[in-house]
DNA sequence: TATCCTTACGGAATTCGTAAGCATG
DNA sequence: CATGCTTACGAATTCCGTAAGGATA
């Protein structure tokens, strides 16, 4: 038995074992992968993946419970070689972040900003992804730490902790006769066409929330996936925009006006995550706490030790 | 990086950083496993083990760090090959168990007539060993199964659930003065020379902690590991006896008499353990609760995985 | 001086890629 | 008939053991 063996089964699982793909992914040649997937089954002593002819079509029931641990020691290795880095690269290295737009534009600059200044060797890579895909990159190991208000929470390979909370806001022309309401109503709003977040972005769930409680119809006319597409459309006039509060800047938004709206919606939270089982190194953990300063430092603990149990704790 | 070299770290550490020692446990050339030690530093960049010269001398604080997620990766390896036997040899396998004499001689045979009822096919090896050597083999996965009732609980990578418990007793030939008395106290065996278990063997600790709690001074005049032994020193008129309960036999042990001494020593309890994070295979599981009958389903199914977290319970 | 680790080199074993063959949808 | 897995074989790489050298207690 051997790492490279688990890597193709893993591999296998992911691409929906077609070993064709697999042997692509990893730079290797197709016969290569059938063969070491083969003699890892003898060794074993069991078929890990059903086979209808020569085609894999999925895992047996050997297979199903050999994955999980398969994943656990790749999980491992990896944490080995982060753990050798945290040593020999100090303050030097690759931090990958996966986050959405709204992110991306809004919340992480000054963090960045505050990051770069303390760690100005580390090279910052900044993914910009949906929240599925977040969630997705981050259990896969593909990046260190995913940050989004969607999804995040809901993949079991998944840590999360809060970052910070935020709430949405109206924004309409100047000229619109919602620009001098004292108090917005949601009956205020749905009479008027909406331009606002695609389904799954940035607490758009929370809005249709919202709406459906009051049992208000609303009409969406346009959604996209960032603020600066949304305001960019209310502009132009073609309905009023509903966005995240902190993607609103009087000066930049000249023309516009922001309505604040966080009595009508549910607060939205922000999370950070990252991949269970996985480890964090120093900086990745100083900029979780950029991110999320009110977090206690055995929050951090348990997050930078991948929510593992006590005793698997101790051991990192 | 891969599991060879792995497994070399492990058994130097195990090995007190004699790197000769570890190539002869491990069946192979010594310069082979200077080489591959050496080149995983090389590949994680950092030094693994701290040297004075050319020797070993133990773990830099890397090394530390490192260890710990090694001996983990390499449980997990050994997992993998126990999960695919579960499929695999059905009803088939080697089960070791590392047990005192004690526990070998008077509570197994009953349990291994059971076990080798219902699995026929299943070779069971019995190590004899003392309760430190138990919980060691336990927690470096050389048994599958530890059973004992000193130590076992102490060791951090073994995970125990208690068995049964039992009562000392006291022995003495039928011709003796204590033979006849209506209720046995600390102070009448005081009066006795004794012969009784070693240190660290069969409830030992709970005797003298009986008689330095009464204030009493005893003249144990021998100490033998089994109760064998002892009964015979006491039918030889060296002392009165202290032994297990369960290790007097009416029939066989005629011309001794055995004195109930619950009420004077902690009763005992005899544990069963495993290895924090091994798996165990369906038949293993099956003689745990032959053992220890008393056990909720909850309670295996954490011990079965070694006392992980949920998500790795699940994960199993 | 005995023990223990490293370096160097040659042979053995393993791995990997190409080419050809065969099954599936 | 295009896609996908297997088998076969030769090349390349890696691994491992022996032998010699050097450091430490």
């Amino acid at each position: 038995m051997n790492l490279t063996q688990l890597r193709f089964v893993r591999e296998a699982v992911r691409k929906n074992f077609n070993l064709t793909e697999v042997a692509n992914t990893l730079y290797i040649s197709q016969p290569g992968v059938s063969k070491q997937i083969k003699e890892l089954e003898d060794e074993l002593g069991v078929e890990i993946f059903e086979r209808r002819g020569k085609r894999l079509t999925g895992l047996t029931d050997p297979g199903r419970q050999l994955v999980p641990v398969i994943e656990r020691v790749l999980t491992d290795i990896r944490n080995l070689k982060q753990i050798a880095e945290q040593f020999s690269k100090q303050d030097h290295g690759q931090l990958s972040i996966a986050t959405t737009h709204t992110q991306a534009r809004y919340a992480l600059p000054a963090v960045v900003r505050s990051f770069k200044e303390r760690y100005p060797k580390v090279h910052l890579a900044l993914h910009q992804a949906s929240p599925q895909q977040i969630a997705e990159m981050v259990a896969r190991g593909e990046v260190d730490i995913g940050m989004s208000t969607e999804a995040l929470d809901r993949h079991p390979d998944v840590v999360t902790l809060p970052a910070y909370s935020w709430e949405h806001c109206v924004v309409v022309p100047e000229d619109h006769p919602l620009a001098n309401v004292a108090t917005l109503t949601l009956d205020a709003i749905a009479e008027y066409p909406i331009v606002t977040y695609e389904r799954g972005f940035t607490g758009r769930s929370k809005i249709d929330e919202a709406f459906a409680a009051a049992g208000l119809e609303i009409d969406v006319v346009l959604t996209a996936i960032d603020a600066d597409v949304i305001k960019a459309y209310v502009e132009a006039g073609f309905g009023i925009g509903i966005t995240a509060s902190m993607a609103f800047d009087p000066v930049r938004d000249r023309g516009l006006v922001r309505l604040p709206a966080g009595h009508l919606f549910t607060t939205n939270v922000t999370r950070i995550g990252v991949r269970r089982g996985g480890y964090l190194r120093g900086f990745a953990r100083d900029l979780v706490q950029l991110i999320a300063p009110d977090t206690s430092i055995a929050d951090l603990e348990r997050f930078s030790n991948g929510g593992r149990s006590d005793k698997e704790e101790e051991a990192l």
